[in-house]
DNA sequence: CTGAAAGCGCTTACAG
DNA sequence: CTGAAAGCGCTTACAG
């Protein structure tokens, strides 16, 4: 009665009939394989528009071997992740790519490392995906081994620093650093500091690198690091410490959003002036940025745009067997309001 | 060779032979049915675990007709998604119980509410899930009788205000709104507004009939309401407008802590003092409410909770046929700095 | 270019 | 309590 609970009955039979063809052929055509003369094809697609049918995921997953999904794992403190608004967007991106195709995304979040690997275990022994995103890379990380050896295609989110048989998908986030280190410099500070990421990941890492080198550039000598995890308490606790010194710094470049907003926080509650008394830089860009006061100056990231071609480059790899990695356009500077010219003391 | 490859090879077949029953008799005692004696049964097992033996997924979704997957559609703009933190902490939630059971969740993010319904369908279509997540409910929420025609398990977070097939997962927000006011108003308050959320959506809707009838009980007439789409930049807007009139608000009540933090941004930018001038509160306690300055008096929602509750609920619904509606403990007001008694005017 | 058949690895009535 | 067989709906060599 119902057509939508008709069509659904449907089989691969059924169009194999009524096209007068064998259900091997209906297949080939299904997949766009060669083998079929292009008039059969299109009266075999013609005859499956008409009776509705909508070949069977399950099916095709059991014989073909595929899943026709792709996994995403993030390993991370659920408190910690839920302020940082990169994932979410990421995933919107990779989302793009997918629905067109009829992909699925399968979504994992995981508390620790451990169970991340578990987690990518089963996703294998399950075929519950074809392929996995890769991100928050770390030093000598064990995922690419391990993934490699599973052989589930992966792709990452930044370059490795190590050997990698997987496509990456990476943006030169030092740029925004140097940008911000300059644009402070050219402000007039002379003591910045740079409250830095974790420095188990290679993002924390490579920024904080570029801090030290934009800094010795500019001439400012190497300029002062406190290392955290990224998280937000960890970036309020730093802010405080560099601003009880005897000399505190006239400028901080934060490693990620969530932490220079703590550090406005800080100061404000220390009775620092921002930007008068203390300039704040900021990574990502996160829509906070835009509204605390004074609005983050910050680099801007592009997780969408990031979703999107790491969807690409893994469909790539999945596809052909070999995928290019890819370069997006460097990270800038935003300026808005928090850093500014030092007032002279 | 390598015992990973192996038991990768091992099917129901193997199994059986191995223990010298039948393939379905293992099936049974796999899926833990009635009609087989304990003893076959251990052994069995013991078969099982000795050959390393997975079920294949994809097998038993063919022949079951089941996916051993939940789905969660989030239709939201990606840029507005990417500030509200409850989604990832949700899943979080939800991972921890579905993760036991070998179970995989879904994610879909989706741009508009047309492309959902389309989402729910290919779902649907393709049979990727056995249930879905139902969140951000509307008014007269279309989702609800195109899932029940598609014959979709779901549950809903918080209760419909239709008639609904699904069991509910919800909390009463109403009653941190309530406090919210009260403690306002204990502070001395007398006009206090509250920056609503999406009139469309359930949520907003309790919370500002909360607002009011909480405004009423202290004696305070209804209050000023300005409602907004839930968005950090309607949230700076609606404060902007209200600040700027004659007899501004001397406290605000938000809907929720991004609109709030982007609240006390404004007013900062306009001069005015948060709390001396000004008293703010939100809803959710997202992290960055404990670290902007003055740390954000709000009401504490638990996300990872939710998940929780909302996937045991839906779980219990797939495989009885039918599930209780479930009630979380209260939201309570938390207390910060951001609210204080109004300064003498 | 096309057909017939086996196979993917389970589950599920149906007999006994 | 147990076995043998059909079935889920595709894909994929293998023949022609």
């Amino acid at each position: 009665m119902d057509p939508a609970q008709d069509s659904s009955k449907v089989t691969i039979a059924d169009v194999a009939r009524e096209a007068g063809v064998s259900k091997g052929l209906v297949s080939f055509a299904l997949n766009d394989r060669p083998g079929v003369s292009a008039e059969t094809r299109a009266r075999i697609l013609q005859v499956a528009g008409t009776l509705g049918w909508t070949p069977s995921l399950r099916a095709r997953s059991l014989s073909s071997k595929r899943s026709f999904a792709l996994g995403f794992v993030i390993a991370r403190d659920p408190e910690v992740l839920g302020s940082d608004p990169f994932f979410t967007s990421f995933i919107a991106g990779v989302e793009t790519v997918l629905a067109p195709e009829g992909l699925a995304l399968v979504l994992s979040v995981v508390p620790d490392a451990s169970t991340e690997l578990a987690t990518y275990r089963t996703l294998v022994t399950d075929g519950r995906v074809d392929g996995v995103f890769l991100s928050d890379l770390r030093q000598d990380d064990v995922r690419i081994p391990y993934l490699s050896e599973l052989g589930l295609p992966a792709v990452t989110l930044g370059r490795p620093d190590q050997l990698s048989p997987f496509p990456s998908v990476s943006i030169d986030d030092t740029n925004g650093i140097r940008e911000s280190v300059r644009h402070l410099a050219a402000l007039g500070h002379r003591r910045i500091a740079h409250v830095a990421g974790s420095p188990a990941m290679l993002h924390g890492n490579r920024r904080r690198a570029a801090f030290t080198a934009a800094m010795r550039d500019a001439g400012l000598g190497d300029g002062q690091v406190v290392e955290t995890d990224f998280s937000i308490s960890a970036g309020a606790d730093a802010t405080r410490r560099l601003l009880r010194q005897d000399q505190p710094p006239t400028a901080i470049v934060f490693a990620n959003d969530p932490m220079a907003i703590a550090g406005i926080g800080v100061a404000q509650e220390l009775g620092v002036s921002v930007p008068d008394d203390l300039s704040i830089t900021g990574f990502d860009d996160i829509e906070f940025a835009r509204y605390v006061y004074p609005a983050l100056t910050t680099v801007g990231a592009t997780p969408m745009v990031w979703g999107r071609a790491a969807a690409t480059t893994l469909l790539g790899l999945i596809r052909t067997g070999s995928a290019d990695d890819i370069e997006l356009p460097a990270a800038r500077l935003i300026i808005r309001g928090s850093a500014a010219a030092p007032t002279s003391h």
